[in-house]
DNA sequence: TTATTTTAATCAATCGTTTGATTAACTTTG
DNA sequence: CAAAGTTAATCAAACGATTGATTAAAATAA
């Protein structure tokens, strides 16, 4: 069934995206990606081409996924800049758990810069996040509802920049925040209330007049 | 001569640590490491035992002159907590461009969490650098200077995640702050007079009563 | 049947490492 | 002093293992 085929598809590049997320696309064997996905080696040749096919494809597939998240905000009038923020950090706080192998991957992927197509492609998908941010700090600066002198770059740079630094690096933040982040019960109990709160409590004492 | 020795090791570990924070250690080939350093390939065993013993020594090099840096600043009760903070951004600052390779290396080794001795060592060693921070935030605290309620953990993963996320992610941060951050003439007039300044304003804004 | 999917076996290439030989500098001996 | 011995450093070549990829045959589906 063509069904089947697609959720087989699915479950390959589900498991590869962990694999390449936990040992890198060098360290992450085919053979290593097959055996954990439970399929023949030849399998990941015949479905995705190469390696590198099979390592695009897990990026591609949620390329597409991205797009149509934050249209929306940016363009509302009903709200101030810094509830918009507020928002905007909700769901910044939500995504940190959902896809945290992907998050690992995308950085580590951006961060041995390569000349590819890949590499550019990631840069614009990111900045298109960045874009709606942007415009909200910018907004608030017009309004007269943030500081004048906010560095708007350096904002978003602190935003992700913290965000990454806890999730890319579990041992170290384990140890900082005295909780296991690997664990999800954690992560939802005691991480996202944290960044949220942090993350609001930081900004509004930055950007507010 | 002795001194050629040293300096053949060191060269090689300068070359390593490039190659390595480049590429990855599964990327970094012996032979593309050797190669680039001018030297055979047997060297980097008879030198460093294998491929994990030159990995290794480059951080055991680099730790020892991390070690003392920051213990007389904790230490020091002349200066207010918010100065001591000052200093410790200017100190982070500088090092942002200083051991650019090395920041990368270490934080690309964090974050896969291998479970080697490597991994732990890695920790404790940021873990000390961390605890000088947080000794002065706490006595920031403990001496009314700083809010009550301020999260500890999380000025040190936003200080810490800011930089990484710049340094790491040069495609994206060089888009984001329109100037190219692989520059070192943009770096030192640029890249680091912004960072600073920012960060003592957003933690200035965040920490003080 | 025909077409698609899956398998085991195999490929050349590259990996990290080891080897034995050679060089050059230093030490010891006569 | 010079000859003999010792050492560390360096090299090209080769090692077995593993890599990503391919093949042809078998199995399954249409």
């Amino acid at each position: 069934m063509d069904k089947d085929k697609i959720d087989k598809r699915d479950h390959i590049l589900d498991v590869a995206e962990r694999v390449f997320s936990e040992k890198g696309f060098d360290g992450a064997s085919t053979r290593l990606i097959s055996g954990e996905a439970g399929v023949n080696m030849a399998m990941l040749n015949y479905y995705f081409g190469s390696k590198e096919g099979l390592f695009l494809e897990i990026f591609e597939r949620k390329i597409s996924s991205f797009q149509n998240i934050l249209q929306n905000l940016g363009n509302d009038d009903s709200i101030g800049a810094w509830e918009k923020m507020e928002q905007y950090i909700e769901m910044y706080g939500e995504k940190i758990v959902n896809n945290n192998c992907f998050q690992k991957l995308l950085y580590q992927e951006m961060g041995m810069n390569r000349s590819n197509d890949l590499s550019n492609k990631l840069r614009d998908m990111l900045l298109k996040n960045v874009t709606e941010l942007n415009k909200i700090l910018n907004e608030g600066i017009a309004k007269g509802e943030f500081k004048k002198d906010i560095d708007v770059a350096m904002v978003i740079a602190t935003l992700y920049g913290t965000k990454n630094y806890i999730i890319n690096t579990p041992m170290m933040s384990s140890a900082l925040l005295h909780y296991d982040i690997l664990d999800d019960k954690m992560i939802e109990t005691k991480l996202k209330p944290q960044i949220k709160s942090f993350m609001k409590n930081l900004l509004k004492a930055y950007l507010l007049n």
